[in-house]
DNA sequence: AGGCTAGTGACAGCCACTGACAATTGACAA
DNA sequence: TTGTCAATTGTCAGTGGCTGTCACTAGCCT
């Protein structure tokens, strides 16, 4: 069982990120101070550093890491008859359909969904948003690589097809973070009308459609 | 013609670019004090801010900045019949032809090279050039979009297909600067090589190439 | 020549972040 | 229980990025 000192950990672990997350989305990322972080939790400044040794980022990023976690299970999880890009395209739908699974012990979804648009409106959070969504591409494209047999060093083809495949998510996650509805549903339909236009919008000529 | 003022400040300025990026891509970005910039051009630290108001930031990208502006303008220099993507294919193999006449003017393009490579490998770097480079590619789905009369906020293919197009170069930059050859040569080469890759690398299956 | 103003330096201060050391408190065995 | 050990936390001091303020100097313009 777990032992009363982990109990207090993971206690002070979740108020800090809460107070964070709530603090960061009212207040505005940049403008809040670690200092009313931990003065909201009663905790010294020292305290928030030792949890979140990446500071303010990477509390910004916590959930986020839950999200993509979910997403990168869901390819895993795909039959390895499935043809690469029809994996990545189910998994991330599913991942939509599913998300109060990876999210909803640690924060309410709203809080986390509300975070997801402050990171969008952020230059500086956009900013590591981006870097790691790479990350995960690369991971995504050594999975793609393994599942078909293929060294992802040798051929290019499975780097480019999760970096296309990740350009179309970015699109998407831009349009729905400055739209009117900031439901999971909404993002899951953009998402897969954006992934039904991008071979289209490849193919030369835009004006007859 | 110029004013001595105009002339002071400017060479001001080129002094401080010249010794910050030599200090970033020798000693490292994060471990270059801006007291070390300005103590080796023998200015005061405010005096970098008020020419860098971005940090040190605003100063690794001085010359990225040029090169990028080099790259757009060869796109809005592409002839209106050419297909979207061949445009952005030509125009992009045609900015690494001629780099040295964007960049040579104010740097060695060797030093714009260098720093090229310690953007890619330094995490803080690579996520503004990330986020700069969604900046851009907004600019030229709107470009692309104008030239071939659709509203790029009716019609998402635009910006797919830009974004699909931009993680190909982005495949492109990563394998490049880990990779043995930094010329602009090499870096055209990979580019279109890959360009020519992602289109087999969508169609589904890998294994049967 | 003399007033105007842009550019600069010096200084003070905020915030993010880190290292070192001391104090506290839960864990666990004698 | 109680004493010991180890984990957790707080305090303090310091570095670096960045900003506001103010006074001063040097180029500009009449």
């Amino acid at each position: 069982m777990e032992t009363l000192r982990e109990r207090k950990k993971r206690r002070t672990r979740d108020a800090l990120l809460r107070a964070a997350l709530e603090l960061f989305t009212t207040h505005g990322y940049e403008r809040t101070t670690v200092d009313e972080i931990t003065e909201a939790v009663e905790v010294s400044q020292r305290t928030f550093f030792r949890y979140f040794a990446g500071g303010k980022e990477e509390a910004a990023f916590a959930v986020q890491d839950l999200a993509e976690a979910h997403f990168v299970a869901a390819v895993r999880a795909r039959p390895p008859h499935e043809a690469p890009m029809e994996a990545l395209r189910r998994a991330v739908l599913e991942g939509w359909d599913t998300i109060n699974e990876a999210v909803a012990a640690v924060v309410p979804v709203e809080l986390y969904l509300r975070m997801y648009r402050l990171i969008e409106s952020t230059p500086a959070l956009l900013a590591v948003h981006l870097r790691r969504s790479t990350e995960r591409e690369e991971e995504l494209a050594r999975l793609l690589a393994a599942r078909e047999g293929l060294d992802v060093d040798a051929d290019p083809r499975p780097r480019l097809a999760v970096a296309a495949f990740g350009g179309v998510l970015r699109v998407t996650e831009r349009q729905w973070s400055t739209g009117p509805d900031f439901s999971p549903e909404a993002m899951r339909a953009l998402t897969a009308a954006h992934l039904d236009l991008v071979g289209p919008a490849l193919t030369g000529h835009w004006r007859s459609t």
